[in-house]
DNA sequence: AGGTACGAAATCGTATACGAAACATACTGA
DNA sequence: TCAGTATGTTTCGTATACGATTTCGTACCT
């Protein structure tokens, strides 16, 4: 459950195999991995030289990426990988902040001992990694962490909005708490209440609400580190 | 503002023009206003020809159509017309719900006294509908009002993802209220109520949870009518 | 009569090819 | 020297062509 995230449910299963597929898989994962960094330009005939097959299916994978914001593209001039622009990590954040909590508060009732159990233990890591500080293993976990809780979301696309949040944010995962590491602490403890509150069963409203800042307050420590202003008039 | 919905913010102003777009919109209009029916098969070749250009632009209009949910496709055998199952009416209508009431909250600051009064004027030619009730006419109008509320929303991704939900829900905007036509009624007073609150400038909490029961109500109201379950543990 | 195997038609997926637009550069004229 | 224009290169957009896959109808066997 660390891998690269899950697919968008809108696209049908069958669909592997294609070379549209495998193109949109590999340049997906060379962006989210860094290989190409924000900026980079996508130039369709390289990409697809690179590959091994022709223009078209790598111009299929690419407005696919586009769709979800992973590269910005424009008519006659090419691709680029989104830059994360601090404004954009912002309203990404924000957009997150919604629909993560609205996921987050719709699994709960549907999510068991088994899984809090997980849950706790990836939480139990994370706050052994706070000793020896690694930003990158602690983004990570911290997906792993959420992950549990919100994945029994019964409702496919808010599901779906949850994950393209989470790849939208993967270019720079590494460096989230990298740039707040004071943030780390807290989180923990936040995980530790979020998982009481569900173990108790408490209504849907006051999980939403939980989850929901959770990552507000992490998008506010990060602004407030870099000053852009804040959103959370909420 | 009556046109049909705005396009998806991810898609680069400077695409106009090309045949893709074209196709896009060519497609998506037909499917909206009915002459592809649900269920219908969108073949390739002969769209292409009926459009008078190849396949290749007709193919990544589809492609684009299906990330928004509006067409179904699978691999080697074709696209159709996405069909409104139910359950797709609830997972559409939840989704919604969540985000158009934080886009209304986020949005709600940013409404002057302007806004407000078309927004009743509005809701007023609503009311008069009521009398010899269309439903395609106060389905339009109800959109409209909304418009109004949300479109201020700063967070252009929020935005975005209302305008697919509301898209998805078009091809049967003209029946949403023939089913519930007893719900007409209450939502006219609700729009007055959200208006209300707006203008006293209540916390964007308030205003988010009012705006989504506002529609989670009209889903129930449909629920309970086809009895397929609720989904409002909220 | 029912079911299976085979074959033809329909349709999609991808490669290749060429025209069009945008960008960079060099050149001309003052 | 500098502005403005012309030219060349890069890269995209779309058309056409062909191979691959599925689907459906028909004939055959049991």
């Amino acid at each position: 459950m660390t891998e690269t995230a899950t697919a968008p449910v809108s696209i049908t299963e069958g669909t592997a195999g294609s070379k549209s597929e495998q193109a949109y898989q590999a340049i997906k994962a060379r962006i989210v991995e860094g290989t190409y960094t924000p900026g980079y330009r996508l130039v369709l005939a390289a990409i697809a030289k690179d590959l091994g097959f022709s223009v078209v299916p790598v111009r299929e994978a690419i407005r696919r990426l586009e769709a979800e914001g992973l590269v910005k593209f424009e008519r006659n001039v090419g691709a680029t990988v989104a830059g994360i622009d601090p404004t954009e990590y912002l309203y990404t954040m924000q957009t997150l902040s919604i629909v993560e909590g609205a996921a987050t508060a719709l699994s709960a009732p549907l999510v068991g001992e088994a899984d809090i159990a997980r849950a706790r233990a990836v939480n139990a890591e994370m706050r052994d990694c706070l000793q020896h500080f690694d930003p990158v293993r602690f983004t990570r976990l911290n997906q792993d962490f959420h992950s549990v809780l919100f994945e029994h979301c019964p409702n496919p696309h808010i599901l779906d909005l949850v994950h393209r949040g989470w790849n939208r944010l993967a270019s720079l995962r590494s460096s989230t708490f990298r740039f707040v590491p004071g943030r780390a602490h807290e989180s923990v403890d936040e995980h530790e209440a979020l998982l009481r509150l569900i173990e108790s069963g408490a209504d849907a409203d006051t999980i939403e609400k939980a989850a929901r800042h959770h990552r507000s307050a992490t998008l506010d420590a990060y602004l407030s580190q870099t000053n852009t202003g804040s959103l959370s008039a909420q």
